[in-house]
DNA sequence: ATGAAAGCGCTAACAG
DNA sequence: CTGTTAGCGCTTTCAT
């Protein structure tokens, strides 16, 4: 470890080569130089197991072939799955990704955006928790930014991904009203932090047009986020007779308390979710959700990014159309 | 864009506050130079907006302060769970965290370990899909690196976790011998990729050993990769008795067969998993699996990392003891 | 206490 | 086709 045989670099090739580095740089890239100098130095290269500095190029300037990832948080499996299926997309156009999690901290986005900036990423793809903080201008305006449902302050994007909140939190809604509900939880995340959501301000909309009772409920992230909070929901002496989670993880850890305490779903109480993670066809009862295909979404926010960094500035604006997903945790209202 | 109004350097501040680069340089590490001008230039730098480059800081050398984390599949909800878990853990030490993924693919892991390198990442942490191929010598004695469950050839560890496979399998595999199951299927993942994997061997003697007829058969990872192989095993005319999956996402693709096909788990087949993720409480039935606690893994990676970054060489290997979770996916071997 | 200069590995003008 | 030179932003001798 301390031994430190650094790697090899392309001045060693060009002294094994008696070649100038300039003369190695163009022939690694094919450039310019003699075949004969091409094949000679690649061979140098292959058996010194040279490879290109990527912090040195980076540095210079130019692409980096790197994709910075940032997501609001990873407790979330929606969110797990959402960056693994970016990854993904992304590497079916050889570039290679940085994950980073801004773990249910709004006001860290925006400085985890700069640091992957500052490492030189070629683009940014961003789905942020709620309406972040800070000012994106500068960052966005140097890093090709596409965001995924959701907005950042100032922001000059290169593509965007939109959710249609109001339609999927619409048919939720109208689903469970025409079930019979009219007193209804909702929980969603992050809420202090940032107060107006785009969901949660379709929720309150929607209710009102419906004539619907919803209350709106701070929860942390995830499985052991909602759990506890749902047993404080679930033993008041007014229980909603539905609860509407804005995340599949948040429902699942309804049904967890929902489990404990012995309350049969959707006999005593309804409980659905909001993004149709991959599972939730498979817990107890399967979970009725809102669908937003996830390869569409990775698709498209992987595809503006790429169109845009190609030089392509056309009209990079999607808006993804919710499914309403009804399965078997949601029945009639308990009379 | 590409206006690009560069993020401001040292250089700016020392122009700005008629002092050299070096004085600055050491200033706003608050080294050597006098408290004045440590005042001074941190003003200029929060005015500016001033924030070291860690590409540059990366090519000097010296520490970036970024772990790399590599795991085996992303599709595998269990890593997607330890990576997040990882990544949480290496946050409380200040340390910032580059995921990759080798996709399933054992090749791609020396070469994704490589390029995490080449970016200067601190230290190491690999969760390896099996025994993983290459020379993993020159690269681990530049930097330090940390196993999780899998061997790297050649490597030289700053630490190590392992999980004991033999008893997880073991306690397993008497489960359901208990439970009258005599013909087993045995779904794992990169069989072909990696033939030797331990865990493999691991079900080969155990199995054996209790007279089972156990059938290893290749399985891509994940939900959506089991599911067609879970068919055709479960359409099977002499069909076994139970299905072990070697990770509880492939389990969650099987009980998705299962539905599909109208069997009755367990009452018509026993289904069991590996690695006991959060949501297999949650599934039906409830999953039989077997633990190893995340937190504990993940803590235990980072915190044998940290030590060796630290400059403690002292005993870094650690072996997780399984955790056998019978649930209600198993049952009776139907006669 | 501060500054000048070298260098990390690579690329890109600009010669020749 | 190939070499010289400069420079990306930062840290670190070595002087002053």
């Amino acid at each position: 470890m301390a031994a430190t045989p650094k790697r090899p670099t392309i001045k060693q090739i060009a002294e094994e080569t008696g070649l100038s580095v300039t003369a190695v740089s163009y022939a690694l890239r094919g450039e310019r130089v003699s075949a004969a100098t091409i094949e000679r130095v690649q061979a140098v290269a292959d058996q010194l197991g040279y490879s290109a500095d990527p912090v040195a190029r980076a540095l210079r300037g130019g692409r980096t072939g790197t994709i910075g990832v940032l997501v609001g948080s990873l407790a979330d499996f929606w969110q797990q799955t959402l960056a693994h299926a970016v990854q993904r997309e992304l590497r079916t156009h050889g570039l290679h990704t940085i994950l980073a999690d801004a773990d249910g901290d709004p006001a860290e986005e925006l400085a985890l955006a700069a640091r992957l900036a500052a490492q030189r990423v070629d683009g940014l793809l961003v789905a942020p928790i709620g309406p972040a903080g800070g000012d994106w201008a500068k960052l966005t305006e140097r890093t090709p930014t596409v965001t995924i449902s959701g907005r950042l302050p100032g922001a000059e994007l290169a593509g965007e991904v939109a959710f249609d909140q109001t339609t999927g939190v619409g048919e939720m809604l109208r689903h469970l009203h025409s079930l019979g509900h009219r007193r209804i939880a909702v929980l969603s995340w992050a809420v202090e932090a940032s107060p107006d959501r785009p969901t949660e301000r379709a929720v309150r909309e929607q209710a009102a047009t419906l004539g619907l009772d919803c209350e709106i409920v701070q929860c942390a992230y995830s499985l052991d986020g909602s759990r506890p909070l749902a047993l404080e929901v679930l033993e008041r002496a007014d229980r909603p007779t539905a609860i509407f989670c804005l995340s599949d993880s948040i429902a699942y850890g309804v049904l967890h308390g929902c489990r404990e305490l012995g309350l049969q779903v959707p006999r005593d109480i309804s409980v659905v979710g909001f993004d149709d993670h991959p599972l939730s066809r498979l817990v107890d009862p399967p979970l009725t959700s809102v669908n937003w295909s996830i390869d569409r979404t990775a698709r498209a926010a992987v595809g503006f990014l790429v169109d845009y960094l190609a030089g392509d500035r056309g009209d990079h604006r999607v808006v993804i159309a919710p499914t309403m997903v009804v399965r078997d945790s949601s029945g009639p209202a308990p009379s």
